[in-house]
DNA sequence: TTGATATATTCCGATATCAACATATATTGC
DNA sequence: GCAATATATGTTGATATCGGAATATATCAA
Protein backbone atom coordinates (compact mmCIF):
# COMPACT_ATOMS: atom_id res chain seq x y z
CA UNK A 1 0.00 0.00 0.00
CA UNK A 2 1.41 3.59 -0.61
CA UNK A 3 0.47 6.80 0.46
CA UNK A 4 -3.48 7.89 0.84
CA UNK A 5 -4.90 10.03 -2.01
CA UNK A 6 -4.31 13.46 -2.11
CA UNK A 7 -8.32 13.17 -2.54
CA UNK A 8 -9.11 10.93 0.17
CA UNK A 9 -9.94 13.88 2.27
CA UNK A 10 -9.23 17.68 3.17
CA UNK A 11 -6.41 16.54 5.72
CA UNK A 12 -4.88 14.90 2.46
CA UNK A 13 -6.02 17.87 0.01
CA UNK A 14 -4.25 20.16 2.24
CA UNK A 15 -1.00 19.22 3.02
CA UNK A 16 0.40 20.47 0.19
CA UNK A 17 1.14 24.15 0.04
CA UNK A 18 0.58 24.85 -3.23
CA UNK A 19 -3.20 23.79 -2.46
CA UNK A 20 -3.21 25.96 0.73
CA UNK A 21 -2.21 28.86 -1.51
CA UNK A 22 -4.68 28.64 -3.74
CA UNK A 23 -7.46 28.35 -1.09
CA UNK A 24 -5.31 31.75 0.67
CA UNK A 25 -5.57 33.46 -2.76
CA UNK A 26 -9.29 32.52 -3.84
CA UNK A 27 -10.03 34.19 -0.37
CA UNK A 28 -13.44 35.14 0.50
CA UNK A 29 -14.61 35.76 -2.82
CA UNK A 30 -14.20 34.01 -6.39
CA UNK A 31 -11.26 34.06 -8.73
CA UNK A 32 -11.29 32.57 -12.11
CA UNK A 33 -8.48 30.05 -12.88
CA UNK A 34 -5.76 32.76 -14.83
CA UNK A 35 -6.63 35.06 -11.87
CA UNK A 36 -4.98 32.40 -9.64
CA UNK A 37 -2.47 31.48 -12.24
CA UNK A 38 -1.18 35.27 -11.84
CA UNK A 39 -1.57 35.47 -7.76
CA UNK A 40 0.24 32.40 -7.24
CA UNK A 41 2.82 31.92 -9.57
CA UNK A 42 1.90 28.62 -10.84
CA UNK A 43 1.97 27.01 -14.48
CA UNK A 44 -1.99 26.78 -15.49
CA UNK A 45 -1.79 23.27 -16.04
CA UNK A 46 -0.82 22.69 -11.98
CA UNK A 47 -3.27 25.11 -10.68
CA UNK A 48 -6.07 23.26 -12.98
CA UNK A 49 -4.81 20.20 -11.37
CA UNK A 50 -4.64 20.83 -7.93
CA UNK A 51 -7.80 22.68 -8.00
CA UNK A 52 -9.33 19.68 -9.73
CA UNK A 53 -8.34 18.15 -5.78
CA UNK A 54 -9.65 20.93 -4.08
CA UNK A 55 -13.18 20.06 -6.24
CA UNK A 56 -12.30 16.34 -5.21
CA UNK A 57 -12.52 16.89 -1.72
CA UNK A 58 -15.31 19.51 -2.11
CA UNK A 59 -12.68 22.42 -0.36
CA UNK A 60 -13.91 24.63 -3.76
CA UNK A 61 -17.14 25.15 -5.78
CA UNK A 62 -17.01 26.15 -9.47
CA UNK A 63 -19.14 28.57 -11.01
CA UNK A 64 -19.21 28.25 -14.81
CA UNK A 65 -19.57 31.32 -16.84
CA UNK A 66 -18.91 30.91 -20.69
CA UNK A 67 -15.33 30.33 -21.10
CA UNK A 68 -14.40 31.47 -17.27
CA UNK A 69 -15.24 29.08 -14.20
CA UNK A 70 -15.34 31.29 -11.20
CA UNK A 71 -13.81 29.18 -8.26
CA UNK A 72 -15.10 29.80 -4.76
CA UNK A 73 -14.03 28.09 -1.04
CA UNK A 74 -16.27 25.93 0.72
CA UNK A 75 -15.08 26.48 3.61
CA UNK A 76 -17.82 24.18 5.45
CA UNK A 77 -15.39 21.16 4.31
CA UNK A 78 -12.54 22.74 6.28
CA UNK A 79 -15.04 21.51 9.40
CA UNK A 80 -13.27 18.14 9.85
CA UNK A 81 -10.32 19.65 10.18
CA UNK A 82 -10.79 22.54 12.04
CA UNK A 83 -13.23 19.75 14.98
CA UNK A 84 -9.81 17.37 15.22
CA UNK A 85 -7.45 20.53 15.68
CA UNK A 86 -9.65 21.87 18.37
CA UNK A 87 -10.00 18.53 20.12
CA UNK A 88 -6.74 19.39 21.03
CA UNK A 89 -7.03 23.01 21.85
CA UNK A 90 -7.45 22.90 25.27
CA UNK A 91 -4.46 21.22 26.00
CA UNK A 92 -2.12 23.50 24.57
CA UNK A 93 -4.32 27.08 25.97
CA UNK A 94 -3.36 24.90 28.73
CA UNK A 95 -0.04 24.98 28.36
CA UNK A 96 0.08 28.67 27.89
CA UNK A 97 -2.56 28.98 30.78
CA UNK A 98 0.61 27.38 33.17
CA UNK A 99 2.89 30.18 31.05
CA UNK A 100 0.94 32.99 32.19
CA UNK A 101 1.00 31.61 35.44
CA UNK A 102 4.23 31.25 35.48
CA UNK A 103 5.49 34.84 33.94
CA UNK A 104 2.78 36.11 36.80
CA UNK A 105 4.85 34.42 40.07
CA UNK A 106 8.25 35.40 38.37
CA UNK A 107 6.84 39.03 38.06
CA UNK A 108 5.24 38.81 42.00
CA UNK A 109 9.17 37.68 43.15
CA UNK A 110 10.53 40.69 41.12
CA UNK A 111 8.16 42.94 43.04
CA UNK A 112 9.08 41.64 46.54
CA UNK A 113 12.39 41.87 45.45
CA UNK A 114 12.33 45.61 44.58
CA UNK B 1 9.15 15.81 -7.79
CA UNK B 2 7.25 13.89 -5.61
CA UNK B 3 4.77 14.61 -2.72
CA UNK B 4 6.32 16.61 0.30
CA UNK B 5 7.81 14.28 2.85
CA UNK B 6 5.29 13.71 5.46
CA UNK B 7 8.11 14.75 8.09
CA UNK B 8 7.72 17.94 5.78
CA UNK B 9 5.63 19.79 8.47
CA UNK B 10 2.26 18.93 10.46
CA UNK B 11 -0.04 19.20 7.57
CA UNK B 12 1.94 16.46 5.97
CA UNK B 13 2.39 14.39 8.94
CA UNK B 14 -1.19 14.51 10.15
CA UNK B 15 -2.49 13.96 6.32
CA UNK B 16 -2.45 10.29 7.25
CA UNK B 17 -5.50 8.97 9.88
CA UNK B 18 -3.10 6.34 11.39
CA UNK B 19 -0.90 9.43 12.67
CA UNK B 20 -4.13 11.24 13.84
CA UNK B 21 -5.60 8.54 15.30
CA UNK B 22 -2.27 7.82 17.29
CA UNK B 23 -2.50 11.16 18.56
CA UNK B 24 -5.83 10.84 20.10
CA UNK B 25 -4.87 7.50 21.45
CA UNK B 26 -2.52 9.08 23.66
CA UNK B 27 -4.91 11.76 24.65
CA UNK B 28 -4.07 13.71 27.40
CA UNK B 29 -1.74 11.99 29.20
CA UNK B 30 1.38 9.81 28.18
CA UNK B 31 1.02 5.71 26.49
CA UNK B 32 3.95 3.90 25.46
CA UNK B 33 4.22 2.23 22.52
CA UNK B 34 3.06 -1.18 23.53
CA UNK B 35 -0.40 0.62 24.95
CA UNK B 36 -0.81 2.00 21.56
CA UNK B 37 -0.59 -0.92 19.56
CA UNK B 38 -3.08 -2.39 22.10
CA UNK B 39 -5.34 0.88 21.86
CA UNK B 40 -4.74 1.57 17.66
CA UNK B 41 -5.15 -2.20 16.37
CA UNK B 42 -2.02 -1.63 14.17
CA UNK B 43 1.29 -3.78 14.49
CA UNK B 44 3.98 -2.60 16.51
CA UNK B 45 6.08 -1.29 13.43
CA UNK B 46 4.03 0.33 12.34
CA UNK B 47 3.08 2.14 15.62
CA UNK B 48 6.98 3.00 15.78
CA UNK B 49 7.09 4.36 12.02
CA UNK B 50 4.10 6.58 12.69
CA UNK B 51 5.53 8.12 16.06
CA UNK B 52 8.91 8.97 13.68
CA UNK B 53 6.88 10.94 11.80
CA UNK B 54 5.28 12.58 14.61
CA UNK B 55 8.70 12.49 16.46
CA UNK B 56 10.05 13.97 13.50
CA UNK B 57 7.35 17.20 12.74
CA UNK B 58 7.61 17.76 16.92
CA UNK B 59 4.09 16.66 17.05
CA UNK B 60 4.90 14.24 19.91
CA UNK B 61 7.62 14.40 22.50
CA UNK B 62 9.03 11.53 24.36
CA UNK B 63 10.33 10.42 28.17
CA UNK B 64 12.53 7.13 27.83
CA UNK B 65 12.41 5.31 31.44
CA UNK B 66 14.29 1.97 31.26
CA UNK B 67 12.98 -0.01 28.16
CA UNK B 68 9.31 2.00 28.13
CA UNK B 69 9.00 5.07 26.12
CA UNK B 70 6.56 7.76 27.49
CA UNK B 71 4.95 9.29 24.26
CA UNK B 72 2.90 12.66 24.56
CA UNK B 73 1.15 14.75 22.38
CA UNK B 74 2.77 18.07 21.62
CA UNK B 75 -0.25 20.13 21.40
CA UNK B 76 1.06 23.74 20.48
CA UNK B 77 2.85 22.44 17.13
CA UNK B 78 -1.02 21.82 15.80
CA UNK B 79 -1.21 25.40 15.97
CA UNK B 80 0.26 26.45 12.62
CA UNK B 81 -2.85 24.01 11.20
CA UNK B 82 -5.54 25.66 13.87
CA UNK B 83 -4.49 29.18 13.13
CA UNK B 84 -4.60 28.19 9.04
CA UNK B 85 -7.83 26.65 9.29
CA UNK B 86 -9.40 29.30 11.32
CA UNK B 87 -8.42 32.02 8.91
CA UNK B 88 -11.54 30.34 6.82
CA UNK B 89 -13.69 29.71 10.20
CA UNK B 90 -15.57 33.12 9.60
CA UNK B 91 -16.45 32.31 6.44
CA UNK B 92 -18.37 29.26 7.34
CA UNK B 93 -19.64 30.75 10.66
CA UNK B 94 -20.93 34.21 8.02
CA UNK B 95 -23.13 31.30 6.13
CA UNK B 96 -24.18 29.04 9.42
CA UNK B 97 -25.31 33.03 9.90
CA UNK B 98 -27.00 32.73 6.69
CA UNK B 99 -28.42 29.46 7.39
CA UNK B 100 -29.80 30.94 10.65
CA UNK B 101 -31.19 34.14 9.23
CA UNK B 102 -32.58 32.52 6.18
CA UNK B 103 -34.44 29.35 9.04
CA UNK B 104 -35.51 32.53 11.09
CA UNK B 105 -37.35 34.44 8.01
CA UNK B 106 -39.12 30.88 7.01
CA UNK B 107 -40.04 30.53 10.62
CA UNK B 108 -41.76 33.79 10.19
CA UNK B 109 -43.53 33.55 7.12
CA UNK B 110 -44.93 30.12 9.13
CA UNK B 111 -46.24 32.30 11.81
CA UNK B 112 -47.66 34.45 9.46
CA UNK B 113 -49.18 31.90 7.74
CA UNK B 114 -50.91 30.10 10.19
C1' DT C 1 25.24 -14.78 31.05
C1' DT C 2 21.03 -15.84 28.96
C1' DG C 3 16.54 -15.15 27.73
C1' DA C 4 12.64 -12.18 27.43
C1' DT C 5 10.52 -7.77 26.73
C1' DA C 6 10.13 -3.02 24.52
C1' DT C 7 11.06 -0.38 20.73
C1' DA C 8 13.41 1.08 16.48
C1' DT C 9 15.25 0.19 11.93
C1' DT C 10 15.89 -1.95 7.38
C1' DC C 11 14.50 -3.95 3.10
C1' DC C 12 10.92 -4.93 -0.14
C1' DG C 13 7.27 -4.20 -3.65
C1' DA C 14 3.29 -1.63 -4.96
C1' DT C 15 1.39 2.76 -5.55
C1' DA C 16 0.23 7.71 -5.95
C1' DT C 17 2.35 11.97 -6.18
C1' DC C 18 4.23 16.08 -8.48
C1' DA C 19 6.39 19.24 -12.07
C1' DA C 20 7.01 19.78 -16.86
C1' DC C 21 5.55 19.62 -21.28
C1' DA C 22 2.30 18.63 -24.72
C1' DT C 23 -2.28 18.39 -26.11
C1' DA C 24 -7.33 18.29 -25.92
C1' DT C 25 -11.91 20.65 -25.16
C1' DA C 26 -14.90 24.56 -24.92
C1' DT C 27 -16.31 29.16 -25.86
C1' DT C 28 -15.97 33.71 -27.84
C1' DG C 29 -15.35 37.12 -31.51
C1' DC C 30 -14.69 38.10 -36.18
C1' DG D 1 -15.92 28.59 -40.12
C1' DC D 2 -11.48 30.15 -37.89
C1' DA D 3 -8.25 32.07 -34.75
C1' DA D 4 -7.75 33.17 -29.99
C1' DT D 5 -8.67 32.61 -25.19
C1' DA D 6 -9.72 29.83 -20.91
C1' DT D 7 -9.33 25.61 -18.81
C1' DA D 8 -8.76 20.62 -18.40
C1' DT D 9 -6.40 16.34 -19.32
C1' DG D 10 -2.68 13.03 -20.63
C1' DT D 11 2.22 11.37 -20.51
C1' DT D 12 6.70 10.83 -18.46
C1' DG D 13 10.16 10.33 -14.95
C1' DA D 14 11.74 10.96 -10.30
C1' DT D 15 10.55 10.32 -5.64
C1' DA D 16 8.52 9.23 -1.10
C1' DT D 17 5.10 6.63 0.85
C1' DC D 18 3.01 2.59 3.19
C1' DG D 19 2.38 -2.20 5.03
C1' DG D 20 4.74 -6.43 5.97
C1' DA D 21 8.28 -9.25 7.48
C1' DA D 22 12.64 -9.67 9.32
C1' DT D 23 16.00 -7.96 12.26
C1' DA D 24 18.65 -4.86 15.23
C1' DT D 25 19.21 -2.46 19.74
C1' DA D 26 18.57 -1.82 24.46
C1' DT D 27 17.03 -2.99 29.03
C1' DC D 28 15.41 -5.92 32.61
C1' DA D 29 15.25 -10.32 35.22
C1' DA D 30 16.84 -14.63 36.80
Amino acid sequence: MARSPTTADPFNAIAESARRELLDAIGEGEATVSELVDRVGLTQPQVSKHLGVLRAVDLVLVRVEGRHRWYRVNAPALKPIHDWVQSFERAWNIRLDRLDDLLGELQQEQEKGK
